[in-house]
DNA sequence: GTTGATTTGTTCATTTTATGAACTTATTGT
DNA sequence: ACAATAAGTTCATAAAATGAACAAATCAAC
């Protein structure tokens, strides 16, 4: 679709920020006649376009930047029910939005997909053209062509290429992913770890997900399972886990955990903020809940940091806010439980995320293709 | 030095090993025509060679390989009193060695080095003209241009580019790692994991060293400081380590951990086959203390495989067998706690490893640096 | 104001790199 | 012997990038 040269400089702008055309070259290490073309091109396209004038000694130089409108994704989350669909622009902006009931049968969400899909574009007429993607969002494990869930529990799925029953229902490129890689992806590609090549997001609701970004790529792992630390084994001998094992992060940290010992104490807080209220009330018991969650947290925190040396954390949740007992806990943990000399070197910011995380997420995996593509050799 | 087809021809056959021309230009993303040229080119260069004649249908296709003698390098080892410095050819092989005092002075060091890389070219005449590199091994952390030591600990350095000081003193590209890493890559280009792309090693010492490949390249982390699993914390509140903090698992897993503890329990046992031997005739405290070291090990496994689902975890030993209790504990406890559907998916192999390892392992990131070359956009 | 310095961005002839199609070479199978 | 088959080469051509010269747009200084 477009050649390696363009696909790159999208790629260093959607990294970088607005760039002129001669920053561009010497950071892709072309020359300044080859960008020039290669801007021209993009621009004619309605990619790329060009914004502010920066005035120094010399001629001034003219920022180009991703057009917003130059190119559109669909996302889809298969996480809730109904599942959200979202038309996404080139700056991950939701432009319209739609619902369609959800469904554990591969040929009937391209159905559906298929038949929802003209809705969605009907608000926005522009975008029809300029459609580059289909993203969709699940519970599960994806192999690495981002085409076939090999698993998911949540929708009792094995080995099923949702992306090609998709993709030959529309017409349009499809890509399906593990939900807390698309955030992480859309947090690389539209969020606040835009120029940061390495970095761990730690999507943080009632379970607990997280995805690597190496190298400024998304990296999945050898089976699509890169990044699952819900299940890493945080305290010994714990509590019994769904999985199987004891004491996983899931059975402590995770929202829905946090509730279950909050209910299990005989407490009436159906949210994190409610647990924080009674905590700063002096109640001993959710006192002692946010305490084990937010060790347990930020000592899983501490190995990913120990473990990976990224150049940030970011933690995204919907509910809550982060800057109660549990969230400082959860931050000293993670300070105390890494070498001494690291501790502060790694920052860990945490961010409120709306409802259209997930479907945000799936439209930016189309994106990611569009601007990134497969990973080359 | 080479043009980047070049390196990429020399990137895939030493990952996947010889490989037909056909079959280098379809990897490659080539056509034959182009493949034939580079392919001609790096012959006469002296690089690459002609092997097996592989008979099929039709004209039958020659496999080129990486000539062994067709590149060397040089390794130095600052790990060790003396200092080993060796070379080795294209395929990892030790062609000549020699010793030279450690000194902590940059400067000096790099003088020794002018002086005895001489000695060391002598033995082998004509790898002076295919001399492509210095690597240098040394216990600290590196920046990630592979030229600047940021900190160590044992060589009470910090900020010493020691690579362009080596570089200037003798004319030769030099490139500076950390020990782990610098094994990692020998595996890497010599070793056991030439074809997995993504894999963690372990290397099991005095201490405790690990560091990943993604991607089919050594990641480094942000600050250099990917796979310091030495000092993440594996039993909460547990002994004191030298690092300040409690429980690293460096105090429990490392041999320096393990003799001094077989210590303290009033055995003498001067390494891990004694111990093991100890334990083999029903010593409570030798088994109580491979047990505990075994299982801080295996745990940390489990969570290097449950953060990173790499393809394979290498762990590197000079001491000892892997195949007594210690090995066995490691395994379960590894197993034990990943992700009961993850279990037995990632093979877990150790090897032991000679004397030369550093120095090996030094030279490999020179001749990483020409096969594989810095890190493109 | 005018002039010079400075830097961006374009143009174009040239070089580098890769391609497609035709061709040569070396083998197996019949 | 003769087709069938596949590897590898050759060469004219196309595609991509370069370097050098140049046009454009500003600031700074007199």
């Amino acid at each position: 679709m477009l050649t390696s040269s363009q696909q790159q400089l999208l790629r260093v702008i959607s990294q970088s920020g607005p760039l002129s055309r001669t920053d561009l070259a010497t950071s892709m290490g072309l020359s300044k006649a080859a960008m020039s073309g290669i801007a021209r091109d993009l621009i004619s396209l309605g990619v790329l376009h060009e914004t502010e004038t920066i005035y120094g000694q010399g001629r001034p130089s003219i920022l180009l930047d991703l057009h917003p409108e130059g190119a559109f994704f669909v996302g889809i989350s298969l996480l809730e029910d109904p599942a959200a669909m979202v038309l996404s622009d080139f700056n991950g902006s939701i432009v319209a939005r739609q619902t369609m009931p959800r469904s554990r049968d591969p040929d009937v969400i391209a159905e559906l997909i298929a038949e929802t899909l003209p809705k969605l574009l009907a608000e926005r007429e522009d975008a029809v053209r300029k459609l580059y993607g289909i993203g969709i969002a699940l519970s599960g494990f994806v192999d690495e062509k981002q085409a076939n869930c090999v698993q998911s529990t949540l929708l009792g799925w094995k080995d099923v290429p949702l992306a090609s029953i998709v993709r030959q229902k529309t017409g349009i490129d499809t890509f399906i992913e593990n939900d807390a890689k698309a955030v992480a992806v859309s947090e690389k590609l539209f969020g606040s770890t835009r120029d940061v090549q390495n970095f761990s997001v730690v999507s943080f609701d009632d379970g607990i997900g997280c995805a690597h970004f190496v190298g400024g790529k998304l990296y999945r792992g050898n089976h699509g399972g890169a990044g699952e630390i819900a299940h890493c084994t945080i305290e010994p001998n714990g509590s019994p886990c769904r999985c199987g094992k004891r004491g996983c992060l899931d059975t402590v940290a995770s929202m829905k955990a946090i509730k279950e010992m909050a209910k299990a104490e005989g407490l009436a807080c159906s949210s994190l903020d409610d647990l924080e209220n009674e905590a700063s009330l002096g109640n001993a018991a959710a006192i002692r809940i946010l305490h084990r969650a937010g060790n347990a947290l930020g000592l899983a925190i501490a190995h990913l940091i120990q473990f990976n040396d990224p150049g940030m954390i970011l933690i995204t949740h919907v509910e809550g806010r982060f800057d109660g007992l549990f969230g400082t806990v959860m931050r000293q943990a993670a300070e105390a439980n890494v070498l001494p000399r690291y501790a502060g070197q790694t920052p860990i910011r945490n961010q409120r995320v709306d409802g259209d995380v997930w479907a945000r997420g799936a439209a930016s995996i189309a994106a990611h293709n569009f601007l990134i593509g497969p990973s080359p050799n």
